[in-house]
DNA sequence: CTCCGGTTGAGACTTTTGTCACATACAGGC
DNA sequence: GCCTGTATGTGACAAAAGTCTCAACCGGAG
């Protein structure tokens, strides 16, 4: 929890997609007002219902913003990487946080406190349109969501789940367990094992020593849909 | 599908919620670009998918925002009152109209269109505060939806939702009919039905000749929850 | 008053999803 | 190689949600 040294943070802010468009100035007030954190694996940076905890920017690492029911069941509403924003909702508002988030690796962020945030906002437009291109994201990612957790089958959702796997990074093979895809799909952990035995079994896809490869882009498009 | 005389025009704008902090050169500006529409119930305003139908903000009457699945099972987004904006979405992201919009009843709206209201907001910095709040609840709003579907029973939506019904307007009754409150919970109309059977029998609400009564606000708010 | 469309109540049944309980299987650390 | 914690496969069930079908109800329009 240490400031940030202005010229290396001013630096590392400019590789964030969204300040890409920010002047010399804006991006020195944002950095002189950014704190650093870092977080080991699974340590929680908040909690749904506290009170505003900042504006975070990833800087490196990977953090998970979720949701947990009552019976503790866990549904992933999205996974944030380098240069992405979040909490966003809870700064412009001045509600608490809308969700709680974990460090999913090793992470680092920034901080922005709110008062501080809010000030940035009204003295640097530009900043607003970063931000709501980012809440613009963000909403258009949520209403998809809706729309698998309430239109489609958890099957569905599985072959959704592997074929944006496969695209997003045809070589970083990041493999999720079963647990993992569980908790973005909104269900647990023995329907994506069934799911992925049926689709197996169908010749949609095969184990290649516990990573997936896909035999059947087409057919599992197919299955997404539903 | 006519501009809007300027002086009526500013006046109404005045009203809206999220333009309340507009100077009147933003006002101005805005009431010029905006023509309005107008809608009987039924009345489809755009489609998912379709390219960006622009930014729109009702002026009267009522719009559900939905998803409908392939089967046709109705999902509703939002229902967008007097004074709320809708598809800021596609508006800033360029993208395609990520829901469908439908007049619930007869609705009057002002439409302005995806370049110019990207003018509107790199010239107005108020207007872009404006949005960002809309943009904030509409996440915040999405956020619960999606909690909702993954993490609650059919019942428990149910129960909330009674209770926002009954909060909402204590003396309009608008009432909804079981297949209405079913697209909102993102189920079908049977399951409402047998739902509201349940808590009527468990003496927790009341049929007053189809009017919902809750007696026991405390017993909703613990089914509410799990 | 009668007819009619939209709405509601209900039973029987199917499908999907989630739970429980174990048996393997696998990857490192030692 | 042997342990050990995590990850996975699976069957048997239980519960939740959805489908199908029909009867009954209700509130205007004519």
């Amino acid at each position: 929890m240490s400031a940030l040294a202005q010229s290396r943070a001013a630096e590392l802010l400019r590789a964030v997609s969204y300040f890409a468009r920010l002047d010399a100035a804006a991006l020195e007030a944002v950095s002189r007002s950014a704190v650093s954190h870092h977080y080991d694996r699974g340590a929680v940076l908040f909690l749904e219902g506290d009170p505003c905890a900042g504006m975070f920017i990833v800087d490196e690492g990977r953090v998970k913003l979720y949701k947990l029911s009552v019976e503790g069941r866990e549904q992933v509403v999205k996974l944030m990487g380098t240069g992405e924003f979040f909490n966003e909702v809870a700064v412009l508002d001045g509600g608490p946080n809308p969700v709680s988030a974990m460090a999913v690796r090793k992470s680092r962020v920034w901080v922005i406190d709110r008062n501080t945030m809010v000030q940035l906002l009204t003295r640097f437009p530009a900043l607003s349109l970063a931000v709501i291109e980012s809440l613009a994201a963000h909403a258009r990612h949520l209403l998809s969501l809706v729309e698998d957790l309430s239109l489609r089958t958890v099957s569905a959702r599985l072959a959704k789940l592997l074929i944006a796997q496969a695209e997003g990074r045809p070589e970083a093979p990041r493999r999720l367990t079963q647990q993992e895809m569980a908790a973005q799909l909104g269900t647990v952990r023995e329907m994506v094992s069934r799911g992925l035995r049926n689709l197996e079994e169908e010749g949609i896809i095969r184990f290649d020593r516990h990573r997936i490869v896909i035999l059947d882009r087409e057919g599992l498009e197919r299955k997404a849909m539903t």
